[in-house]
DNA sequence: CTGAAAGCGCTTACAG
DNA sequence: CTGAAAGCGCTTACAG
């Protein structure tokens, strides 16, 4: 067992400096209103002591925890991870710090870290998607914490919303692939809740222009780079040949360009390829991936500046704010 | 502005139950010494009033956070994200949760995130890696926190350690590189403090085997997988040509062997290729990429242990813990 | 500009 | 098995 180590307090502090708790805690709260003299004392004495607030034990008496939960399915190989680090930096410049919630996908999981973030008091709980569980939306909207709905455009938030519409993406790929020419498009769609938006988005947009469906592969989560290997058999099979693949993510359309490419095929001569996400390999990959952009950093410095504007006793003029997002077409399709 | 919602405490419980504050408390921190009876109406009290504990009161009451920091220079495209999930899943199973900090790559940074972990009484503190900066030493030891540096064995942990060995793999490397029967290779290095480990490493063990002195090629990071296609043309023009590139990382290797195939050249026939870090894609890429598997979730779990034993007061019996690390063979070397 | 005092929501010896 | 009371380390009206 280690042994336990003093930590000097706010009184150690006040007393070295010959004043008292109040003031010393003014001096970190609220330096203005401290006298240049009574402040030097306490820098003096801080220095003295090693002193670091208990900014624990401050949030109680403050009502403020400044804490703020992230939860997200998982990280290891998440498209939020750019929002997640956006988060973090921001909200420490803010003297706020980031709890971590790893949710899985199952509603219960994501039920214990809601309760975990209750339990800490967290001032705001940043959700990776819309949450549609009624008994969860309640419980986080009885927290009395912000709470904030990423990567979607949900019609009805519980609180905050930020995030661009799939619906538009899907009709924008669909457009896309209609303009360049492509005829008979194939659909690899990991069946994410919101995959599937884009894709039914798609298919929609497509019929619209008086095409025949689409043919479709739906593959279960997680979507593995590995997956490529079979879509691509699949591809190869379909009579007739497709003319593009739309990827509902980078990682597969990577995967299928090597494939394609260990099959001696030609992207986009032989078959075009279409991914979304815009993982940097996108623009790196030989070919360049045609891929869809979403800024997941500015998702990420939106919502805090909901949570600076909430700070500042101003009301959110908008519950859903929407990031938009843009499709970048390169080499591959 | 949010209304404030009303967050019923303790003593709202208590009341309800008609017990004392006390007694609710024991029944959520230890539930064995409350009467059955008790119990059944505290626990109708409970859901009644939707009570949630705070934590954060809690935690100043009985001197314990419950809060693990995690500090690591990035999660955007990060080797230690298996580390970090495996982390913040175990944490949760002992009512501990993650804080996170996004320390860059400056001790400057650094020393604010270990600042922000130590006002928040954090329990434990995990590194990325080890710490050399004598003033962030100090200041962690002071802090009375479990200190757990990760993903390296530093001779004189601060705390504790848990990682493996750089010098180790670089030499492991070079072993494999001799005994495949390769001559000429070619390094490619990300200017890490211990891909440059790693690195000298290599060379000593190759030099021992009596061969002239790799050419290498050091790149700043952060190491983009665009890299790899000046890497490719570096290597390319060198006379003679390298038979085999050993890369400081995975997404260098995959890198390169994509540039292969746009230029025409079989991995590993023309050039062979070694990466680092066993990422998903090595084992998936075509042709599979011969790396080096470290389990960074294994480090995450092992750091936990750590944790457990000493909330169990038990005494770690190691300072240093090696999880060690697997040369694994494939296709492309 | 500063201090004394009450209080934030819990936990935990202590006593019974 | 349970309660009354003190205390965890701060903040913040209130009064001066």
């Amino acid at each position: 067992m280690k042994p336990k180590v003093y930590l000097p307090k706010l009184e150690d502090v006040a007393a070295r400096a010959r004043v008292s708790a109040a003031t010393v805690s003014r001096f970190h709260n609220n330096p203005s209103i401290v006298a240049d003299s009574t402040a030097e004392r306490i820098r003096k004495a801080i220095l003295e002591t090693g002193y670091v607030p208990d900014l624990i034990a401050g949030g109680l008496a403050s009502r403020r925890s400044r804490l703020v939960a992230i939860l997200v399915p998982e990280i290891a190989h998440s498209i939020f991870n750019d929002t997640i680090e956006a988060l973090a930096s921001e909200l420490v410049r803010d003297g706020l710090i980031a709890i971590l919630g790893l949710t899985g996908k199952s509603d219960q999981d994501m039920g214990k870290h809601i309760d975990a973030a209750i339990a800490r008091r967290a001032e705001a709980i940043i959700l990776s998607g819309p949450v549609t569980n009624s008994g969860l939306r309640s419980k986080l909207q009885k927290s009395g914490a912000t709470v904030i709905e990423t990567w979607d455009l949900p019609a009805n938030p519980i609180d905050i919303a930020v995030g661009f519409s799939h619906v538009a993406v899907g009709a924008d790929i669909a457009r896309f692939v209609v303009n360049r020419g492509y005829r008979r498009p194939f659909l690899v769609v990991g069946a994410s809740p919101r995959s599937l938006v884009r894709r039914d988005s798609f298919i929609a947009e497509w019929k619209r222009n008086s095409r025949a469906r689409p043919t479709q592969l739906t593959i279960e989560p997680p979507v593995l780079y590995s997956h490529a290997r079979a879509c691509w058999r699949h591809a190869m099979e379909l009579k007739p040949r497709p003319d593009i693949v739309v990827c509902s993510s980078d990682l597969l359309a990577h995967g299928m360009i090597v494939e394609a490419y260990a099959a001696g095929a030609k992207v986009p001569q032989d078959i075009a390829i279409v991914g979304f996400g815009n993982m940097a390999i996108a623009g790196e990959m030989r070919p360049t991936i045609t891929s869809v952009d979403l800024d997941g950093a500015r998702i990420g410095r939106e919502a805090v500046a909901v949570l600076r504007k909430r700070a500042a006793g101003q009301k959110s003029d908008r519950r859903v704010i929407d990031v938009g997002f843009r499709l970048v077409a390169r080499e591959s399709a």
